[in-house]
DNA sequence: CGGACTGTTGCTACCAACAGTCCGGTGCCGTAGT
């Protein structure tokens, strides 16, 4: 099922689950999103809901498999599902239905990050092929049919549900500049016009850093940075704050972003170019959820693309590296190369890939990769409509001309900015409210 | 890969031209050590 986020699409498999014999199995990508869904069941009174990850104790998580039938809904991780005692257990428990949220993952992560992904399929067969909802809210009909045939389910009987991915009050708004400086003087004065909250969103986590400071000097807004490398703990609290108005501005990497359900974030602003065109939708789709007209910003400078380039590059291994691991086995290489290299060669030599297909198979995944930086310059450059062009990626046409579409078909810019009169009233008055509610506590007047 | 930044050279007093260096994302798991 593909249908926009906001629209229910927990409700799915929960209420499905719900009048099904047996236990459902919902695999989640994040540790904070099964937390969040087991505790907005629970809230909503079912008890029979847990979380299986790492969170547990050794013997907490051994209760929990040892008394299975008592749940009714299990969240996993595909990492959870590749344990034998994990998968053990739940082979001795009526599947009710398997579900793969945020489905898309599969193909975004499945080929070199998060390989379990690609292993879904074999957890499925052994759970003897039990009834499986696959959801998301972005994916095009090559990763579509990619989520298919990874999950191994059987093509004569599926059906999909397919939702458009317009979100018709978001315009798209793309600017093209010459240095950095160009890029960050537009930063400063857009978001000081801007109404907010808003996202900011990075290729790089220093950048992230740099400019939160930057604005917050700037501007004097409530500003935080969210990366990789923040705390879990930091990142749950930015995400409350966030969410209860309480920072204005988030400046991230493409960490921030999954679950994340905040109905009035009116823009969404990107300093770098995100690495493909699916990954751009994704992020920007968190404006404006709650229907107001809200816009999304991409900044774009000669150059921004490198970050990728090199990226990609140093995702997987050389043909030395490679062929060094099939000679002398993977512990020959262990010190030379990063996490994700090192998983993905031992993938390939798990199952029993020849050396010259995987090497096939890293040139297809780098192809690919670039081939979808590409589109996204693509889109970047063209004059036609922007709207247009991300409704074709995804094999949609466009129906009603919108009155703010995107920087080809002309946007009316005031109707998302503040009256700047309105905020320094707002900000004086907000700075004599919280001296004043200091002084008071100190018991100072 | 190429822009931004830093340091050196070269010619001559303040700074232009060039060479060299650096950058750079996403999460799960288990285990060891603090």
């Amino acid at each position: 099922m593909m249908l926009p986020t906001g629209t229910g699409k927990s409700i799915c498999y929960q209420l499905a689950g719900y009048y099904l014999e047996g236990l459902a199995i919902i695999v989640s990508p994040l540790l904070s999103l099964m937390q969040d869904q087991v505790e907005q069941m629970k809230m909503k009174g079912e008890k029979r809901v847990v979380a299986l990850n790492s969170f547990l104790s050794y013997e907490e998580k051994q209760a929990v498999l040892s008394q299975l039938s008592a749940y009714h809904y299990l969240f996993v991780s595909p990492e959870m599902l590749q344990q034998e005692q994990v998968l053990a257990a739940l082979k001795q428990q009526k599947i009710a239905l398997f579900v793969v949220d945020e489905a898309h993952c599969i193909s975004q992560w499945g080929y070199d990050f998060r390989p379990d992904y690609l292993s879904l399929g074999a957890v499925r067969a052994a759970l003897a092929d039990p009834v499986t909802m696959a959801l998301t809210a972005t994916a095009t009909a090559a990763v579509r049919k990619d989520i298919v045939t990874k999950l191994q389910l059987n093509q004569d009987h599926f059906k999909e549900w397919i939702y458009s991915i317009d979100r018709p009050n978001i315009a798209l708004s793309t600017q093209i500049f010459q240095t950095q400086k160009e890029k960050e003087a537009a930063l400063i004065e857009t978001v000081r016009l801007q109404k907010k909250p808003g996202i900011i969103y990075f290729s790089s986590k220093k950048k992230a850093e740099e400019i939160a400071a930057l604005l917050a000097k700037e501007l004097q807004i409530k500003v935080a940075a969210y990366h990789g490398d923040v705390e879990a703990m930091d990142r749950m609290k930015l995400q409350q704050q966030f969410l209860h108005d309480d920072i204005e501005l988030i400046c991230a990497t493409s960490a921030f972003g999954m679950g994340i359900n905040k109905g009035n974030i009116r823009f969404v602003l990107h300093y770098h170019l995100p690495s493909n065109i699916e990954a751009y939708l994704q992020e920007i789709g968190r404006a404006g959820r709650d229907g107001g007209p809200s816009i999304a910003y991409l900044f774009y400078q000669k150059g921004d693309e490198q970050i990728h380039h090199q990226l990609r590059e140093n995702e997987l291994p050389e043909d030395d590296l490679l062929e060094m691991a099939y000679q002398n086995g993977i512990t020959a290489i262990e010190e030379q190369v990063n996490e994700v290299q090192y998983r993905f060669v031992k993938n390939q030599l798990n199952q029993g890939i020849s050396l010259a297909d995987a090497k096939k198979q890293r040139n297809e995944l780098i192809g690919k990769k670039k081939k979808q930086l590409n589109e996204m310059l693509d889109y970047i450059q063209t004059a036609q409509c922007k709207r247009a062009e991300l409704l074709k990626h995804f094999g949609e046409e466009l129906k009603q001309q919108l009155e703010n579409c995107c920087q080809s078909c002309g946007i009316n810019l005031t109707e998302y900015q503040e009256k700047e009169r309105v905020i320094q009233e707002k900000t004086q008055e907000e700075n004599a409210d919280w001296q004043a509610y200091l002084l008071k506590m100190f018991n100072l007047c």
